[in-house]
DNA sequence: GTGAAAGCGCTAACAA
DNA sequence: TTGTTAGCGCTTTCAC
């Protein structure tokens, strides 16, 4: 395991010369002809040492291809530098812009993420986490798309810095980070008033996802503000998929009521179910009906005739966040309670404005909510 | 950091009781009454030991929430037990499900995924490699989207498994996991020449993706094989979009040509896109012309009308199949070479086949590839 | 300026 | 059956 002395090389004596495991800071320290402990001084330029020493010793690391083993590192300093995520529903679409965010974060800080599956099985979920406890990561990330609660991770008697992101939890000290789903409903809506539409539908997914719920307030807020009394008639919900948007259209299209000039939809694929659906009835969007849509996936809402506008809920953003929050959880810091990040409204064609991207930030600062 | 004695809970006296870190060995010994090297023994189950102690050993361990520090034996044994994944294109739809497989396959082993995401910046790529070197993981994974070459990942003069995944590598020596594409487009024509159809068309992407070469492969074998000469004009390459669907659609039933009465579709995009098209002009699918597409991504399969017939390259079993050699590789094993993993055929509504997913596996074996 | 030594938490060879 | 000891690779304090 250990290179003694200068040795190292592969004994085939191929043409690269490859070492079975990285040098070590005595094979640096024997090469330069000092003190394990000099090498260390050089290498984190603490102590005080002759430049010429220390730029031989540098030199020298540098040739050996010595590189520090932050296992020993962490050992010593009690700290990782590792951080787990936990996803209980597989990698999803939603899921990915997260963990992107997330990573991209701790990296600038040197923090590695270890990536974790459990697919709501409670089984792999604790063992994962034993793992994880083994490792000695740092803090711990959650997620899973369901928005509907989960149970709460149980790390037994150690004091670990935990945030749920995308993901409710029922620990009431626990730190959650959220998208502001009333808010983006509110910017939807919004921007559909401020084109002028008046008889607005609201068509969206299941009842009992508390997105659904959230949505549906934010979209009446933006009514009342305006002066518009919503109408239980323009609310219908079913399932997250096209075929509900193209059948919602025909309920709304269908009857004797007078129909609506404008779509807010739950998600994208409603809305582009709903596009189609009026696209076959002669109806013109956005001419006769404008239509916003909800999560700005991008393939969706761009393969959409016409592309749909669209609610971001800035997910990288939301990774982002976690990164920090958790950064400064792991440096001491102590948070609780439930933070909903802000959404970003996504301009394409479908309400008439073909402006380029002009995201409104409802506001930079992240709102503290209440904490459950 | 070290929990002296049997101290270790919180000094604020909360009702939960705390530690500051976990208890190590030295906790379960002098609590238990015995040395440290028997707390070793009775947990690792080597030594031979009077059962008492043994069982009051683990009994106190478990007691105390005692759980062994991976980092501290990693150290010792030279082995991290850790991997890293590094995704040259951010984490996309197809890195996702491989991802899954490949820690799915490596859990088992209780080896854990550092997550990496370079997003084509050959600089952040670098961090990460020397991140993840520091960590001395034991090996590593590249994927990215771009099946086109990548450079090489270089990792110095240490001798480190390395596979890339779903990615090719300019490295002779490499290890390639990637889905066999051709055979996949075999597959899928030879479905439809099974159904009856003859004169079938092939809409695909950008000529310069060696993927859509291969495919064009596979979709002229099957022909051939079939006793059917190809027909350059029943072959058209695009974008990757369902735009180009429809508007290849346009181009090969609206010229004097005989239109073809089935479609091989590049992906999935395409496929729904021809679907669209096809329905716009009263053509019925499958009756008048049936569709099969790649990739079986599975929300744009099920919300064409009708649903597709499609290829899918199960990732997951890529996944699988790369942590299986990498284990292997870390046990010291070498491999080298390019290896192709059969795709599946998953029949929906667009070929007129209502059959339950009868997964036409090629063969279970995966075929060693030249070595390039 | 530089080096010796102790220790992070664990394992394994050797003693008792 | 149990305990002692010497590391794994690094940091840090304290001598020299």
């Amino acid at each position: 395991m250990s290179n003694s002395g200068d040795s190292g090389e592969k004994t085939t004596g191929g043409p690269r010369l490859k070492f079975r495991s990285s040098p070590t800071i005595r094979d640096v320290a024997s090469a330069a002809g000092v003190s394990i402990s000099t090498v260390s001084k050089a290498l984190n330029k603490n102590g005080s040492l002759k430049t010429e020493t220390r730029e031989r010793i540098i030199a020298m690391a540098k040739e050996i291809g010595f590189r520090p083993n932050d296992l020993a590192q962490s050992l010593h300093r009690g700290q990782s530098f590792t951080v787990g995520l936990i996803s209980n529903d597989s990698f999803g679409r939603f899921t990915m812009p997260i963990m992107e965010g997330l990573e991209g974060c701790l990296a600038e800080k040197k923090i590695a993420v270890f990536m974790c599956n459990a697919t709501d099985d409670t089984e792999r979920e604790r063992q994962h986490l034993e793992q994880l406890m083994g490792k000695r990561v740092d803090g711990l990330v959650i997620t899973s798309r369901r928005s509907d609660h989960r149970s709460t991770i149980d790390v037994g008697n150690i004091d670990l810095p935990i945030i749920y992101v995308f993901s409710k939890s029922s620990d009431p000290d626990g730190v959650v980070v959220l998208p502001d789903d009333c808010g983006g409903a509110k910017l939807g809506t919004e921007h559909l008033i401020g084109l002028g539409r008046r008889r607005i539908a609201h068509i969206t997914g299941p009842e009992h996802f508390e997105a659904v719920q959230l949505r549906r307030d934010g979209y009446r807020e933006a009514l009342l503000d305006a002066g518009i009394e919503p109408d239980d008639k323009y609310m219908l919900s079913g399932k997250w998929s096209e075929a509900w948007g193209r059948q919602a259209v025909d309920v709304l299209f269908s009857n004797g009521n007078i129909p609506p000039d404008a779509l807010f939809c739950g998600n994208d694929q409603i809305a582009r179910g709903a596009a189609d659906g009026l696209r076959e009835r002669g109806i013109l969007v956005p001419e006769d009906v404008a239509i916003v849509g909800f999560d700005n996936w991008k393939v969706m809402a761009e393969a959409s005739r016409p592309p749909l506008t669209s609610i971001d809920m800035d997910l990288r953003a939301l990774g982002r966040e976690t990164g920090r929050r958790l950064i400064e959880m792991i440096g001491g810091v102590n948070f609780s309670g439930v933070y909903r990040l802000p959404c970003k409204l996504i301009v394409r064609e479908s309400c008439g404005q073909i402006n380029n991207n002009s995201t409104h930030n409802k506001s930079k600062i992240p709102s503290k909510g209440n904490s459950k």
